[in-house]
RNA sequence: CGGGGCGUAGCGCAGCCUGGUAGCGCACCUGGUUCGGGACCAGGGAGUCGGAGGUUCAAAUCCUCUCGCCCCGACCA
């Protein structure tokens, strides 16, 4: 492809309300435009590259068994009305009418759709497993849509769905999609991590994430150095300080000191001369008990409860509503905290606490504790768990930088990470509510188990953008490069563009996909395009190399200015070489 | 949905406070000089000042309403 002939216009300056380094290089790259919050239009360098991300997750789901089919954007409100989630989607669902007044809404996702097919078309328990995908574009009315391509209203989505007999039979559907999806990322060229995570309400105990690992990923997830153990912050685990217990102080006489005006953490740790992991931090909660979450109101199925963590530790919301079996935990406002403790909000503490008191398993091993005496201006020093004040002992805080994992081995760090894919199994969450069974062997009928296999593919163009940059632009991986070369010839010297001529004619017969810059501009223009299009191979052709037999090939990833000579007359065999290398 | 900010040429911005009929840089067009990391000179085209209403002799500027967009938070099968 000539440069002259693309549709390629790059600027140096961002729009004002481009945000994130994905926007901002992919806008300035000339790839994708925003019609308005959360929708793009692709120009034809950015559909390059999702046309290749759709390409490669094709056909690793075809090479699953998987069968593809399309399934409709406009869908009429029965069927989410099937399922409750017409209304349970909320504000999401993005919902129309037609001309006579009937309801409509666009998918956000396809879960009674294919469900319904399935019910349908599949009736006995030869005609399983099945596993139906389709590449569709979704549509959710976001409350904030945010960093370009990374969180739109109208988004492209791989949504796969498998249907088993039984449980054992979904697992294992399961587990194909998951060596799928561990191909998928890989061949993208990504560094990311499969993590566990929170199932959300939606049931099914079995789910894992596909998580990219970005400097400015939306979610926090802890990976260990030693293992292959990783989860989201949401539901990684602390390990158990019981398993490797500090040198144990011995106790000392438990005192009230006058705290007057110390509220804070770091405030009273100065004030007296200690460390804040010797700090009880103790926050009141409200538990929405799960069987009253509906109304919590009415039920009135609301539980006053003590967490205390570690000073330097934070309570993680997810675990402790795990630990209470609770739908919903709420910090308390501060006005029920001192109607809970007598005291004003940073003097709380566990010790004469009447209520409930969850401690976690950092805070239960803290020696000669600093704590809240449930008394404004007061605090108590050398308080030790059994003995001073009780409660149950659970994991419910988030894990930190430098702690040990979970399985023993290594230490957890920290990154953030874009969620690109997210399987899990459903069971008959949607097979039983809306009919779709099949005949066993039995006679009888039962209903289908189901799974659920979603990427974000419009998502992962930004993705690999967050992952693969650096000062000058973007520098793709070269399975998603929207070409294989960056051919820059330098002059309007006729011999110069006879050689460009020949060599791109070469490249192209050998397959490599080359963009090939013919314009009539300075160098300096052409290199600054080049870094900025990412295009993993740029080969250069000017006068000198041309009056010396050779051209100059350079890897986008290379930052240096170094370059290898190549032989005009052997070049296109070596640059076709090391595009096949780069492909995998 | 709560809080904050911004809408002036394709893009980035100034002008607004203190009303007098719109300007700079980039990009674009023409000519010339340049030519291995975003050149220079000269000339040129391009703007319903987000929209509606109001105040005024006069509104980009002041007032009211409204729409859109961005950021933080809440939310995110």
């Amino acid at each position: 492809m000539r440069f002259t002939q693309a549709l390629i216009r790059t600027s140096k300056e961002a729009p004002a309300d481009a945000s994130g380094t994905s926007h901002v290089l992919l806008t300035r790259a000339g790839m994708i435009r925003k019609v308005g919050a959360g929708i793009y239009d692709y120009l034809p360098l950015g559909l390059r590259v999702l046309r290749k991300i759709e390409g490669i997750v094709r056909a690793e789901m075809s090479a699953a068994g998987a069968l593809e089919v399309l399934l409709p954007a406009l869908l009429p409100a029965e069927y989410f009305q099937e399922t409750g989630r017409y209304t349970g989607f909320g504000d999401t669902l993005l919902r129309l009418k037609d001309r006579k007044g009937a309801e409509y809404h666009l998918g956000p996702t396809h879960e009674e759709i294919i469900t319904d097919l399935v019910r349908r078309e599949v009736k006995s328990y030869r005609e399983l497993p099945l596993n139906l995908y389709q590449v569709q574009t979704k549509f959710r009315d976001e409350a904030r849509p945010r960093a370009g391509l990374l969180r739109c209203r109208e988004f492209l989505m791989k949504d796969a769905y498998s249907f088993d007999v039984d449980e054992a039979g979904a697992k294992a559907s399961y587990e194909k999609m998951r060596v799928a999806y561990n191909r998928i990322f890989t061949r993208l060229g990504l560094d990311y991590r499969m993590v566990s995570a929170d199932s959300g309400a939606m049931g099914g105990s079995t789910s894992a994430e596909f998580q990219v690992l970005t400097q400015s990923g939306e979610d926090a997830i802890a990976v260990s150095d030693g293992s292959d153990y990783a989860a989201n912050l949401e539901v990684a685990a602390a390990a158990d300080p019981r398993a490797s217990p500090p040198a144990r102080e011995a106790p000392l006489a438990r005192e009230r000191v006058h705290t007057p005006g110390h509220g804070t953490i770091e405030d009273i740790a100065r004030f007296l001369k200690t460390e804040p992991s010797r700090f009880l931090k103790s926050l009141v909660y409200l538990a929405v008990r799960a069987e009253a979450s509906a109304d919590p109101e009415r039920h009135g199925g609301v539980e006053t409860v003590m967490v205390v963590v570690r000073g330097d530790h934070e309570v993680n919301e997810i675990k402790l509503a795990r630990a209470l079996g609770a739908a919903e935990v709420f910090l308390a406002n501060p006005q029920a905290v001192e109607d809970a403790t007598g005291a004003r909000v940073g003097f709380a503490g566990p010790v004469g606490f009447k209520g409930k008191i969850i401690v976690d398993r950092d805070a239960a091993v803290v020696a000669r504790g600093v704590t809240g005496a449930n008394e404004t201006d007061h605090h108590l020093v050398n308080v030790e768990h059994g003995r001073d004040y009780d409660g149950e002992v659970a994991d419910v805080r988030n894990v930190v930088d430098g702690d040990a994992s979970p399985d023993g081995a290594g230490r957890l760090k920290i990154y953030r990470g874009i969620e690109a894919g997210h399987i899990f199994i459903l069971g008959t969450h949607y097979s039983a509510k809306m009919g779709a069974t099949y005949l066993g062997e039995d006679g009888l009928a039962h209903p289908i188990v189901m799974g659920c296999y979603g990427i974000g593919v419009s998502r992962l163009v930004a993705t690999a953008v967050e992952q693969h940059h650096d000062e000058d632009g973007i520098s793709w991986p070269m399975p998603i490069a929207p070409y294989h070369v960056h051919l820059v010839t330098l002059g309007m010297d006729e011999a110069i563009l006879a050689a460009g001529r020949t060599l791109e004619a070469e490249l192209v017969a050998k397959g490599v996909e080359v963009l090939w810059d013919d314009r009539d501009e300075r160098p300096g223009v052409k290199f600054k395009d080049a870094d900025l299009l990412g295009v993993p191979l740029r080969v250069t052709l000017g006068g000198k190399g041309l009056a010396s037999g050779v051209v100059e090939l350079k890897r986008r990833s290379d930052r240096s200015k170094a370059f290898d000579a190549l032989p005009i007359a052997t070049a296109a065999d070596e640059i076709a070489r090391r595009v096949r290398e780069a492909l995998g």
